[in-house]
DNA sequence: AGCACGCCGACT
DNA sequence: GTCGGCGTGCTC
């Protein structure tokens, strides 16, 4: 017997089989889809399974498997050619595409070992028969517990006697069982399905009803009751015997976000996000993979979820630049994994958004998608009015960042002991140290990026390295003392509430205060009981949360992220602001939305005014269609990085040329530099390629790797479809 | 990713 | 004469 091993090294002269004998004793244990330990060169390695073939002679003697990893298959057929896809698409290794797909603790590289942890359970034993054993009374309470539930945790019994345990487990009574120990538990299912509104009802009954198992859109407004939309959908599945994925956004993964699916199907989720450990999350892989959790809610990589007989894939907050993966290999849509799956499974996938991406509203207009209209709130109440506060004006009245608008309805808002959230929008924004003489400002020696400033620990900070320098009270350049600290943290608006509304409870919101474990369940709790008056937080704040009493939602800079050069800033300012508003009047309060901008005749502000998604869609369209951007052309990212600046400049170019006589009708730009031209001593340039039609495009770019496969120098990667390019 | 092989510079 | 630099190539 042979076998094909894929070794767990990410590099592209290794990305491939490599065959090795298995020793009689490992035959029977031998699956396609295990891991396994193998010799290769002077070092033992993990690798898959890829393929049994039968012996054949080779010039070469082959050497032997040493050790199978797994007993059971941790990747399936349907995963392990999903993986082949996933490498067809990105061009990234095969075995990148793999690790990606499995939990941390099961990835080859990872030498962590996890212990399963085991339980006791008992239950009767049927094939004998009560009425010929001698039993005492003790004896007697057991039997009855177990008739009663089935099967019955060890220690339950054992708080009863252990003496009598003992005794009906050697008569043979009760049967001993052993099953794994999850280190997470869900309660059972405690709410039966809300009433639908028409609205709801329709959409479900339309998108069940429809003959083909293709993507549908459901654009519903903030407020429109979308998850109970996909909760219908997801019971109708398991109906059907069918299981389910949802996902979401990481940061609307809140723990209020599982519970409510937890209320509705119990244990029969499993619920996979970042606060869990590693341990918990191959425990979470395992439920599935042994199908005893029917339902996936997780972010980007739970589109690989284990499951068999998937009946629908739900993409919430479908705009969200999260489902793509931009920051390591595979640069893969999570969007389009979810296309891939629900083909294999014949099932339909739902995206669902109150500001679609442009891309899928516009395939929805075409009528590759299906489009579904959620146009009112559940309470039937309108959208809040928003106002816009021009900035500019305001300047002449104060130098705060609080416009007089702002606070005197926070004030108002206040008297009636209604809630108010503010948002800091923090995107392409921090605070940072310059000089007031000469402008200097302090750049990380590593990564060319401004320091950011923390106040607690009173250092400059590089957001990308980690880089630390003590804070200087003389500018280095000029040796003034004019160094000032510039722009705006969430401290220093809470400062500034503080002075404004003495007696109002603010709490503030942003990464620093809930990196901690449990910490953000805490504050949305505490917030929600009232014991706050103002939530004031960055874009944690503006995702999904439902507060009764939150009558006004203030933007305090609205504008911050319009300045970053990405062509998309418009979108994920107006995708933004819509659901931040949102967040205003969702009980039987009507709510209000004041947004502050230096920019208040920017179209992504002025149509957030009027909850206008179509007329900025029309818009932005138009801009898109001029400057040949998505949806109208299609992307492709080169990135070519290295030590020496130069070296690096010079092969981007040649890979320019090269692309410039094989590609006919691709318009290819740069190479520029990159956001961030040094980072971690690499300099870094990009290439970038518009097309809508290249049918060699992925061999001709399949090339460029190959040819720089081993060079030490200079590394290529390519992001197709790049959700920023920075 | 490691590790060996191999072909040129400054040294005990 | 050698030790060691890192460019190149291979790993079933």
């Amino acid at each position: 017997m042979l076998v094909g091993v894929l070794v767990e090294l990410s590099s592209k002269n290794i990305d491939k089989e490599f065959d090795y004998k298995v020793p009689k004793s490992l035959e029977d244990k031998i699956k396609v889809g295990i891991r396994v330990l193998v010799p290769f060169g002077k070092q033992t390695l993990e690798g898959f399974v890829l393929e049994i073939k039968e012996e054949q002679k080779t010039e070469y003697e082959l050497k032997e498997i040493k050790e199978v990893i797994d007993e059971d298959i941790v990747l399936n057929k349907e995963l392990l050619n999903l993986g082949k896809k996933l490498q067809e698409e990105t061009l990234a290794t095969l075995i990148s595409c793999y690790q990606t797909m499995l939990p941390k603790a099961l990835k080859a590289k990872n030498k962590m070992v996890v212990n399963k942890k085991f339980d006791t359970f008992y239950k009767i034993n049927e094939k004998i028969d009560l009425s010929k054993e001698k039993i005492t009374d003790k004896q007697q309470i057991l039997i009855k517990k177990c008739q009663d539930e089935g099967l019955v945790l060890r220690k339950e019994l054992v708080e009863l006697s252990a003496f009598a345990l003992k005794t009906l487990v050697s008569k043979e009574i009760l049967l001993e069982e052993k099953k794994e120990h999850y280190r997470l538990s869900y309660d059972k299912k405690i709410e039966e399905k809300k009433q639908l509104t028409a609205e709801q009802e329709e959409v479900v009954k339309d998108i069940l009803e429809d003959g083909q198992n293709r993507v549908f859109l459901v654009h519903g407004v903030t407020g429109s009751g979308k998850t109970e939309v996909y909760m219908e959908l997801i019971e109708e599945a398991l109906q059907r015997g069918k299981t389910s994925i949802v996902l979401v956004p990481e940061i609307s993964l809140t723990p209020q976000m599982v519970s409510r699916f937890q209320k509705r199907f119990g244990d029969k989720i499993a619920a996979i996000h970042s606060a869990l450990s590693d341990g918990e999350k191959y425990d979470e892989w395992r439920r599935i993979a042994r199908g005893e959790a029917l339902i996936v809610i997780g972010a980007r990589s739970a589109i690989f979820a284990p499951l068999e007989n998937i009946g629908v894939i739900i993409i919430d907050e479908e705009h969200s630049e999260s489902y793509k993966q931009s920051d390591a290999n595979p640069r893969y849509n999570a969007k389009d994994v979810a296309i891939w799956r629900s083909q294999y499974h014949n099932c339909k996938v739902v995206l669902g958004s109150a500001t679609p991406s442009l891309e899928a509203y516009a395939r929805a207009l075409k009528g590759v998608y299906k489009l579904e209209q959620m146009p009112h709130r559940v309470n039937g109440k309108a959208l809040p009015v928003v106002k816009i506060i021009d900035m500019n004006e305001e300047m002449k009245y104060g130098r705060g960042h609080l416009s007089r608008e702002l606070i005197s309805s926070i004030k108002g808002r206040l008297e009636k002991q209604e809630q108010v959230i503010l948002l800091l929008n923090r995107r392409g924004y921090s605070s940072f140290v310059t000089c007031k003489n000469c402008g200097f400002t302090f750049k990380c020696p590593n990564c060319d990026i401004t320091l950011t400033y923390h106040k607690s620990s009173n250092t400059l900070r590089c957001h990308y390295c980690g880089y630390g320098e003590k804070v200087y009270s003389v500018c280095p350049k000029c040796k003034e003392k004019a160094l000032s600290n510039l722009g705006m943290g969430t401290q220093k608006i809470e400062e500034e509430l503080g002075k404004c509304f003495e007696n109002a409870r603010v709490l503030r919101m942003d990464y620093d205060t809930t990196s901690r474990k449990g910490m953000h369940e805490k504050m949305i709790t505490a917030f929600k009981k009232h014991e706050y008056d103002i939530l004031l937080g960055t874009q944690i704040v503006a995702k999904g949360l439902d507060f009764e009493d939150v009558t006004l939602v203030g933007v305090i800079n609205a504008d911050t992220g319009l300045n970053i050069p990405d062509f998309r800033s418009s979108e994920n300012t107006f995708s933004l602001l819509a659901q931040v508003a949102g967040r205003s009047g969702r009980s039987a309060k009507s709510g209000e939305v004041i947004i502050q901008t230096f920019n208040p005749e920017h179209y992504a502000i002025n149509y957030s005014k009027n909850h206008d998604y179509i007329g900025f869609y029309q818009k932005e369209m138009a801009f898109r269609k001029e400057l040949k951007y998505p949806p109208y052309f299609y992307l492709v990212n080169i990135k070519v990085s290295g030590k020496e600046a130069n070296n690096v400049l010079e092969e981007a170019l040649k890979i320019k040329n090269i692309l410039g006589r094989s590609l006919t009708k691709t318009i290819i730009l740069g190479p520029s530099s990159a956001m961030i031209f040094k980072m971690n001593n690499i300099f870094r340039y990009n290439l970038i390629l518009k097309y809508k039609k290249e049918e060699n495009l992925r061999k001709v770019l399949e090339k460029i790797l190959d040819h720089y496969k081993n060079n030490q120098k200079i590394k290529v990667d390519i992001d197709f479809n790049p959700s920023q390019m920075l």
